[in-house]
DNA sequence: ACTAGATATATCGATTTGATATAATTTGTT
DNA sequence: AACAAATTATATCAAATCGATATATCTAGT
């Protein structure tokens, strides 16, 4: 799926500006699902525009800066619905952290406990996050991917203090560094 | 983490030529954490050779086709472990299903129903192939990034055969369809 | 009054994707 | 043995995307 089909299925729910996408997709309830870039998403309004699939007002009111409300056509739509109709393709997962961990072993044991109590940490604030989104969101179109996101940190969060207990088992290092794990 | 540190990262292992990198990031174990093409696998090796980081022995022994097999050298190695000295950037996940599941009151619900059931199929052959991958690869550096990939699956595949379930309880469709769940 | 941060558009080189071309070798089939 | 199909292997290229940066205004805090 590109960007254009991801800034008009996010138009379709609300007429919004190229920044508030970007917001959407890099920070907001889809960010766990999916990303964008102003590089690309600036490109593909243009086109989409072009194409008349959406049209912008120019809100240039007394001298303010120019601010860009993208919202989706009728055509827009019906070219949103017909992509929709095609299967999706297979989800996309990178971890640099998981690439990290195949050195292990030729890793100082207290680097590479440090890579997994940051882990935990990121992991536990995106829970959270996902969490309190989801909370005041049900039975929203989001609530579906949002408990998805929630299912999956859960079990991460859960294979990582595992392991870190564990890990600490084998090694006499735990009692010199401070965790926040409860 | 760019294609370069992936190849000389996957190199740090095993010699081996271009297209079993490629194999290793796309279909290998691996493969559920980092992905790659030929079109950035074999620039990469290009641009490590001639920075002296990786070299090949080109093996056209009798007429046989080239065969490049590349090994990591002295100074590849270092500047691996120096890389991975900075710390990990975060993890990336996109799902175009997640994406079409936010029109799913949009849809003919045994259309988005179809999605859910080759969803389900889908994770659960991930899941067998990781649970495979892991079972003959105790020990192994690959070890903790598999049962991470087991656990992600398998909380995903839960989340997805709840969610099938309530769903079917709230749509009287289910007759008509037949589903391999167990 | 000043500063820092958020809002907003836009561009650009570098990287990566996805598809394709080419060719030999191996495996499977009749 | 002959033929087809799949696998091994390298390589390239246009299109898409990333990541960083430039610019400028507005808002909030001190």
């Amino acid at each position: 799926m590109n960007v254009r089909t991801l800034c008009l299925g996010i138009l379709s729910f609300a007429q919004m500006t190229g920044y508030d996408i970007r917001k959407l997709a890099a920070e907001g309830n889809f960010s766990h699902f999916c990303e964008a870039n102003y590089g690309s998403i600036y490109p593909a309004l243009s086109q989409l525009t072009k194409d008349g699939l959406v049209v912008f007002t120019d809100e240039a009111i007394d001298g303010k800066p120019p601010r860009k409300i993208y919202s989706i056509t009728e055509k827009g739509r019906r070219h949103l619905f017909e992509t929709l109709n095609k299967q999706p393709g297979p989800d996309r997962f990178k971890s640099e952290f998981l690439f990290y961990s195949l050195f292990q072993d030729k890793m100082d044991p207290l680097e590479f406990r440090k890579l997994l109590v940051r882990k935990i940490a990121e992991t536990r604030d995106t829970l959270t996050s996902l969490q309190n989104a989801n909370d005041c969101c049900d039975h929203t179109p989001s609530h579906f991917a949002l408990g998805y996101g929630v299912a999956m940190n859960k079990a991460v969060l859960d294979y990582l203090k595992t392991y870190l207990t564990s890990f600490d088992e084998h090694n006499q290092t735990s009692e010199t560094i401070e965790t926040d794990k409860d």
